[in-house]
DNA sequence: ATTGACACGTA
DNA sequence: CGTACGTGTCAATT
């Protein structure tokens, strides 16, 4: 019929958009000479530009709301009587922007009674019918209705960064239910922002079930009856609710509005008028825009019918003066950046230009910009970086880490969010939904809002860091270790993952069969890894009696299920016990299994924020809780192995750093001259306590030593350390007596700490890093014993894990400055474990040993061991 | 679908 | 009744 592409007309639906932009934008950012603000029609226009260059409609028509009021409020005058006062600034752009439509030969259509989205509706089928696609551009889902094959709406999903192509397919992934039902779901959940209430107690999720299994609202209040529990009660109580919530957003498809759709047809604009508007609008950019992307028409000078995407300009940037640091913050789609915002601190001059534009990060100005050391404030650096990696560049030039500063700031709290972080410390309420999402919440990504945010709160974080004497930490360790752990994530380690299959499938077999002679001792079958079923076999069924109490009963863990066996040596017991091992191991593996990459290595995420001391914790998956201790375990530490192209793993690990740590803060004599001495430290201490040479510590002896240093870095009291040993109270006692009595310093020194917490409400490590405690003085015993413990440990697990931080980050320099190959890949507390590209093992080796050793001068030496092998476990030993 | 309890792996 | 974590399962919550 005809040979030529499809005619597409765009419908927008004007006051919706025009508030998005207006929310999007500030008001004081734009205003005309007169004072007119603009940043509405400012933001409209660009928006459409945006639309028009990626969608390239033939045809064009905006909407308007004449008023508030409508058939609609005439039957249900509380419709969309939720909605505040139109904000004064927004007065008279809706005016402006008519104008400057109609300068650029842009139809408007309005219609008395009749919303905006009613002459869409009839608008869109009668083109559809007339073979048009038709594209619609609305942030109310009530247009959801009008979906069509030849019909999609363009939904604002955050901010204006983001128009989501809602077809039939994109609904139903989204609710669960096609297109034309969704006025149904609608009408059952209720519309805050159009002050429609819905069912109560009834959410999408249980709208959408109801409508896919009785195809429509009628069918459902046919059904009604049938329908059980308390929603079921609430629907026949509140049904005339959906009723009526359903003849309000049906949409009018029938208006009269046009016999000609070639009124619609985008032409050339007339150049003089769009001069002339938008100059008295002070539109510049905006300006070449236009007339770039429509044409000029024919009876104009110059005419041109080229059609480009939007320009993104650094030199756009209008940087006050007297500003400090611009803010910049990635914009996510679909785990891959598109686009980062910028941001200094009055405003969100975000986007180069403005707040529609997208910034592609291929865009070499940008690229240049981020990897520069231009100063820039973010939030989450090392996450931006990373980022950044995978995409082939970086960013460098932070200064302000608006969530590192809050960590320092507070390293309990347990949100970290944006949001969060901003409402604490600077009082906002950010409010990224605009029409409230009373359906379900769109996940906000409004990059020009996180950047301005950012910025913001890392201010004012500084200032809370630097009074508390936490600017070394900050600049020296945290804020240094964003990259260097960027880097590490990027590069991942390498899997053996056919060893890991096979591991677990034999794993599995092994399960199999523990499960099948287990169920065969005590007759039945149940689920081995329910703890409550197990309680019920081992306690009821078999009549046992356990040894350790838990909220649900008698506890089935190791240790409870060993104590048992020693008792009554029941056979199940033992295969439970190994069922147990073996299963864990199993499910680890399936764990690392998933999470192997695409490039066949694992990259996990490292939290910065992760722990109240300082240590680091690992995430997606967790590396710094891969089995070593049992020889089964060790498997999977088997297939973590050396990346093609490199020639082993190097593992370096610090040994004892936190009993080292504690001599150098105790300035105990003895302790001090036990690592002075380079004997085995248990043996040394051991000797001491038992007054016997080092050779004649016994095995037993040792241990016993051993589980007390540890356990005094942790806070131990003599009844645990009576349980951790199996000994009597006053054994424990006696031991712990002989201990202090040799080593005095350590008890003066642990006592101190907790008087210095008590007095300042905080520990500090010798780097200056602080954790808040204020249960000390709490007069419920529990929790003041907790935070002594908690308080007791705090400084020594904290300066181990600065020394760790500050090594890895001068390894990470001295890898990068001194061309190596080789590469940083894990961090497991107190060890690093590194690829080792050809030829660089000594050199390496060298390096890494000097740095770690050599982070800081304490009284005892830092000790370091190196291990080497083609896998992780082979480094290991 | 989310939440708490339990269990267990690491430093 | 030793610190610091992450993650799985089950079972009970909406």
């Amino acid at each position: 019929m005809n040979a030529n592409p499809k005619n597409t007309l765009l419908l927008i639906d004007g006051h919706s958009l025009a508030f998005r932009a207006f929310y999007a934008l500030s008001p004081d950012a734009f205003r005309a000479p007169n004072g007119q603000h603009t940043n509405a029609v400012h933001g409209f226009i660009s928006m459409m530009l945006n639309i028009l260059g990626n969608e390239k409609p033939t045809h064009l028509a905006v909407a308007f709301d004449l008023s508030r009021a409508s058939f609609r409020t005439d039957e249900y005058p509380e419709y969309k009587g939720t909605r505040g006062e139109t904000p004064p600034e927004f007065n008279g752009q809706t005016e402006a922007l008519e104008e400057a439509l109609a300068a650029m030969n842009i139809t408007t259509l309005t219609k008395v009674n009749y919303e905006a989205d009613d002459i869409i509706a009839s608008l869109a089928d009668q083109a559809a019918d007339k073979g048009f696609d038709v594209l619609i551009v609305s942030g109310d889902r009530d247009t959801f209705q009008l979906i069509r094959p030849e019909t999609t709406i363009l939904y604002p999903v955050k901010g204006v960064m983001n128009l989501a192509r809602m077809d039939d397919d994109a609904v139903f992934a989204k609710y669960g239910i096609h297109a034309k039902q969704y006025p149904d779901l609608a009408a059952l959940v209720g519309e805050t922002s159009d002050n429609l209430p819905g069912i109560p107690g009834v959410g999408p999720k249980t709208a959408a079930k109801w409508i896919s299994e009785y195809g429509s609202l009628d069918a459902i209040f046919a059904a009604a009856d049938s329908i059980a529990g308390k929603v079921g009660e609430s629907l026949r109580e509140h049904k005339e609710l959906a009723v009526r919530n359903r003849r309000l957003n049906h949409l009018i498809r029938d208006l009269d509005m046009i016999d000609d759709f070639e009124k619609f047809r985008l032409r050339g604009v007339d150049e003089g008028r769009v001069r002339d508007v938008f100059g008295k609008l002070a539109f510049r950019t905006l300006t070449e825009r236009v007339l770039k992307l429509r044409g000029v028409a024919s009876d104009s000078s110059s005419p041109s019918t080229e059609v480009s995407e939007p320009e993104v300009v650094l030199e756009q940037i209008e940087v006050p003066s007297k500003q400090v640091v611009d803010s910049v913050s990635g914009w996510l789609k679909k785990q891959e950046l598109v686009g980062v915002a910028v941001s200094n601190e009055g405003k969100f001059l975000f986007g180069l230009a403005n707040a529609t534009e997208r910034i592609e990060t291929s865009d070499p100005a940008v690229l240049e910009w981020l990897s520069s050391d231009a100063k820039k404030a973010v939030y989450n650096a090392k996450a931006l970086d990373r980022l950044l990696l995978d995409n082939n560049t970086s960013v460098s030039g932070v200064e302000l880490d608006a969530l590192l500063l809050c960590y320092l700031n507070d390293p309990v709290r347990r949100d970290y969010s944006l949001d969060t972080i901003a409402l604490d410390y600077l009082g906002f309420s950010v409010e990224r939904t605009e029409d409230d999402g009373s359906l379900l919440s769109e996940s906000a990504a409004d990059p020009s809002l996180d950047a301005f945010i950012a910025l913001k709160c890392g201010l004012t974080l500084l200032e809370k860091v630097k009074a508390q004497e936490q600017t070394t930490v900050y600049e020296e360790v945290e804020l240094p270790s964003s990259p260097t752990l960027a880097l590490m994530e990027h590069y991942g380690i390498a899997i053996d993952q056919a060893k890991l299959e096979a591991l677990f499938e034999s794993l599995g077999i092994e399960v199999k069969q523990i499960e099948t002679e287990a169920f065969a001792i005590i007759g039945h079958e149940i689920n081995l890894s329910s703890p409550k079923q197990l309680q019920t076999v081992l306690f009821e069924e078999l009549g046992m009696t356990g040894t350790k109490q838990v909220k649900t009963g008698f506890s089935t863990n190791a240790e409870a299920l060993t104590t048992l066996f020693e008792q009554n040596q029941h056979p199940f017991l033992e295969k439970l016990l190994s069922h147990r091992e073996i299963s864990k191991i199993r499910q680890m593996v399936e764990v690392v299994l998933k999470s192997v990459g695409k490039d066949g290595r694992i990259h996990t995420n490292y939290v910065q924020t992760g722990t109240s001391t300082g240590r680091l914790s690992s995430e997606g998956p967790n590396l710094q809780n891969i089995p070593i201790k049992s020889e089964r375990g060790r498997q999977i530490r088997d297939a973590f192995v050396v990346g093609a192209g490199f020639d082993t793993l190097l593992s370096a690990d610090y040994s004892q750093i936190e009993m080292r740590i504690m001599a150098h803060m105790s300035e105990d004599e003895g302790l001090i001259e036990a690592f002075k001495s380079g004997e085995d430290l248990h043996r040394f201490v051991g000797s001491r306590i038992f007054g016997v040479e080092p050779s004649e510590v016994t095995t037993a002896m040792r241990s016993k030593v051993k589980a007390m240093s540890y356990g005094l870095v942790y806070g131990l009291s003599e009844y645990g350390l009576a349980k951790q040993l199996r000994m009597s109270n006053g054994e424990a006692k006696q031991l712990m007596n002989d201990y202090f009595a040799r080593f005095g310093g350590v008890r003066r020194y642990l006592a101190t700490v907790v008087e210095d917490a008590k007095l300042n409400g905080y520990t500090v490590t010798t780097f200056g890093r602080r954790r808040p405690f204020d249960d000390l003085k709490s007069p419920i015993f529990q929790l003041r014993e907790n935070a002594r413990r908690a308080a007791l440990n705090a400084p020594i697990q904290g300066t181990a894990a600065d020394i760790m931080k500050i090594a890895m980050n001068r390894i990470g320099q001295k890898i990068a400055d001194g061309g190596f190959k080789s590469r940083m890949l894990l961090q497991v507390h107190d060890e690093l474990v590194f690829e080792v590209a050809t030829g660089e093992l000594e050199k390496l080796r060298e390096m890494v040993v000097h740095e770690m050793a050599n982070v800081v001068e304490l009284r005892v030496p830092l000790e370091v061991h190196v291990g080497i092998g083609k896998t992780w476990d082979a480094a290991d030993h």
